[in-house]
DNA sequence: CATGAATGAGGTTTCATTCAT
DNA sequence: AATGAATGAAACCTCATTCAT
């Protein structure tokens, strides 16, 4: 089960998500096709547990993250969790594919929207915990600021292998640049 | 030939990009699978030539936007960047589905980032000709920034037929936000 | 095992025979699959023993209802008879399914054949022992009465819920006139 | 196309129905797969494509019959009509296993009534217009003798090959039998 | 230029059954 | 006795593309 999880995201970084099929996966991990359906409804779910695992991890990054802050800021926020995708993004190539990549793919995107509403969610209560930010910071906001983090990403490892840092950079700015917008002072690193 | 553009363009709004297929185009079209072959080398140069299309489409929408700027800051050039967006996507339905939906399609996600790099190339030509951004301001950077505009779109019109304007709105902050960076102080609005 | 019997018996109401199947019958009856195959050799064998059951449960009824003639004739053997099946139809619904449109499944036609060449014997030879009926009528006769039985009331059973009284009274009326061919002066009712 | 056909019939009397395939079918008509959805939707279609062909033919058959009846009376027409059935049977033995036998399919089972309606229709406009039985024979009751017919005919086929005749001639009888119930007194042959 | 026909390759899923534990 | 896991075989069907006419 975990070698079919394993045959599927080898695959997936090579081929895009729409291309990969159950013959592959199941002749990658060296089972036949039928076992694979032993523990997954269909071939949806693989690609599923394949991100589940791998959101899982993401978020535990970002806890940690958070929590290491020494320094509080809006800047600092952004930069840390910005980091935490990067460090993930890099321990995971597939996760790259499936999750920035593959949003073709309606249950990888509905997926993909949850776990970004999730993440918004825990980044608004630090920040308005912490007093970085007011109340007006809707959770709206919140999310399209997850979801171009997503897009700078996306972009940034499409160009250079591992993440072009000139992007990541400007997408720090600019995330950064718009929750100042809705900073407190100490927000703002007074 | 139009017809068969015609055809796929309505498809492409039902059914996803990937489920699209020759097979459907031509019925739609009605024409003989084999006479889709007399025009378009394969499957792809029909999605490729719709999309063009529609880029024309778009750039010419920006231009107009541009030029009937009357009052010029950094604000109002994303404003009339977005706004260009906007009215096209509006024009366009399948554009939507396909340039923002469907860049699982490795033609199209090739494709679409040539177009965000001339977009951005207007852009940023503008934004220095009149004055308004100063040379600090990187071609990457104003790439960066188109392709956030895109996510961002993607995001609105996912959600809500013809685009959340919330989101819109707060795109537009985020990315004024953003170049204001980059301003000069007429960019800035004094 | 007698689980697993019912639960088939319930599936097949609904589905076909054809598609029934193993995984299906065993998720009904709360077992796992292989424990099926503790009982039965195969999927035959299930269906095989489930029609055995309804139909030691025919076999009684028609026996009881022979019993419960007080006027003997060959029209009232034909109508009780018919009322046996009947009775047992309605108790049974699965058996209708399986019985009389399961006939595709080889194991089931002959076990079907072989039922109702016992019941032809069992009727020929109370229509003899009452001298209702000549020695004319040849067993294969009977069988082949047994059989039109049959499929009067598939095809009473198939268009009504419950059977169509009006096909099943014409039945009788076919069958009555068929017997009464080879009937006593008694088997006419006089 | 024909082909096609010809491969399904010479292999349905092999196998039952059910186990037909598509692939086998293929394979015996010795075109891929695929050329075989060229013509047919479906599997379904291939069935019902075989049927209409036989059935066809059978209407033709029982229309010659019928014409060249030279003594009118409802055993006569019996006669006929059960010839005709006879000879297409013993022509087309494919027909036997599909339409007799692959009553399990649904769709055959609703094609098969919907033609014994039809030929249901034509035997009673023909016992009517000829005076051979009164009004008092309803739709229903000719649909169920053609319907017995063909169990006759299925039980007739199953346990010889080319028909028991024993089984035909009491078939004949209880039809007639059953008919004379309805016949005018012409319809009785005096 | 147009197109009906053909097709190789491959897609996902289901099945009945076995076997090691 | 009970069962989770494994699996070979096969099911139906779709696809993009080519080619002879």
């Amino acid at each position: 089960m975990e070698g079919i999880l394993d045959a599927a995201e080898r695959l997936v970084v090579t081929q895009s998500v729409e291309e990969l099929s159950t013959r592959a996966i199941a002749q990658s991990a060296e089972v036949p096709v039928a076992s694979l359906y032993q523990y997954f409804a269909d071939k949806e779910e693989v690609l599923l547990a394949l991100i589940e695992r791998d959101m899982a991890e993401m978020d535990e990054q970002l806890a940690v993250e958070l929590t290491a802050l020494d320094q509080l800021s809006a800047e600092a926020v952004v930069r840390a969790a910005t980091e935490a995708f990067v460090t993930v993004y890099h321990r995971r190539p597939a996760f790259v594919e499936i999750y920035l990549r593959g949003r073709g793919n309606p249950a990888i995107a509905k997926f993909g929207r949850l776990h970004n509403v999730r993440i918004a969610a825990t980044l608004r209560e630090f920040l308005l915990a912490e007093g970085l930010c007011t109340e007006e910071l809707s959770p709206t906001a919140v999310v399209l600021a997850v979801e171009i983090g997503d897009r700078m990403f996306q972009l940034a490892f499409e160009s250079v292998d591992g993440g072009d840092p000139e992007i990541v950079e400007e997408g720090r700015r600019m995330l950064t640049a718009y929750l100042e917008f809705y900073a407190t002072p100490l927000g703002l690193g007074r």
